[in-house]
DNA sequence: AGGTAACAGTGTAGTACCATCAGCATATGG
DNA sequence: CCATATGCTGATGGTACTACACTGTTACCT
């Protein structure tokens, strides 16, 4: 039952090591993990109607509204019209949450740099190539398995 | 606010993926991630009492007694008195879920083999060094900072 | 123009799950 | 015999998500 752990088990043990320390800032900041993922996606790409954040994420425009509703009331985002388009909304960061996010992308930042400096210079440029490459092969998986599914999804409709 | 993704990111993608395909795997199934954690925790470390359930997957006990009531009426698990203990059960998987569960090993063996053909054979020495160098790491830091958490909740206290 | 279809956001209602707390029963172990 | 650990009950709260129905807006298209 038991097994030497492999490459891959430590990037699983990475990932929950991840996700462990992003709760924990979830838990300082008194955000939940749906909503700092809201959060993130603006940060990254700037103000967004909610029509994309439901598309980005992958949820409902229904949830998106809820998450919006709970950000807004904490003062995260704000709403805007769209200029063109009277139908939608503009979801964008409020100031102070722009400021948190660059925090975290600067913690994000160190850690990188920490976690890297861990790493032996030789190893680095293998590392990367590495890792991308499973990353890339994890994805075309995923999409694979993806349309399988959708496929038979179809079939059975 | 764009930045060229670095090697973090990309374990953080890699994180991400791995999540969402352990998501499906819980659809699949009919099972929810605690469940299928707590499953994970028993084919990995074998029979044990609720109380060291608890300790390991750090929830409390009563939140055991949930997720194993529901895992037993499920017929994934069994409880069994401990033998010397007259007030600890022993929770043990049962045999449909052991198979389940011997599974999904070899379904992750499969995606372990399939990712790390996709590297550079050349690569794969220090990627797995980097790799283990990079979780080891992080595993210090998050030792520490749970040390200083810690620490302070105990002088608040 | 007028009608119609598609789209944005939202209200209502409902589901599933996780987790906690305080207290209770038991019987074990000292 | 009593303190304690173990597991369980009941009550509560909260997040995340969905489906359906509705309003207003835009775009298309005879």
């Amino acid at each position: 039952m038991v097994h030497e752990p492999t490459v891959l088990d430590r990037l699983l043990e990475i990932s929950e090591l991840f996700q462990k320390d992003m709760a924990r800032g979830n838990d300082d900041s008194g955000l939940t993990p749906a909503r700092v993922r809201l959060l993130w996606e603006l940060a990254h790409s700037g103000p967004m109607s909610q029509h994309e954040l439901a598309t980005r994420m992958e949820v409902s425009r229904r949830n998106i509204t809820g998450l919006v509703d709970a950000l807004e009331a904490s003062g995260h985002v704000a709403r805007s019209p769209h200029p063109n388009d009277r139908r939608s909304t503009i979801v964008s960061l409020a100031a102070s949450a722009q400021r948190m996010m660059r925090g975290m992308q600067q913690e994000h930042a160190d850690l990188t740099a920490d976690l890297l400096g861990a790493v032996d210079p030789v190893d680095r440029p293998a590392l990367e190539r590495g890792i991308d490459a499973i990353a890339g092969r994890l994805r075309e998986l995923i999409a694979a398995d993806e349309a399988r599914r959708a496929e038979r999804e179809g079939r059975r409709a």
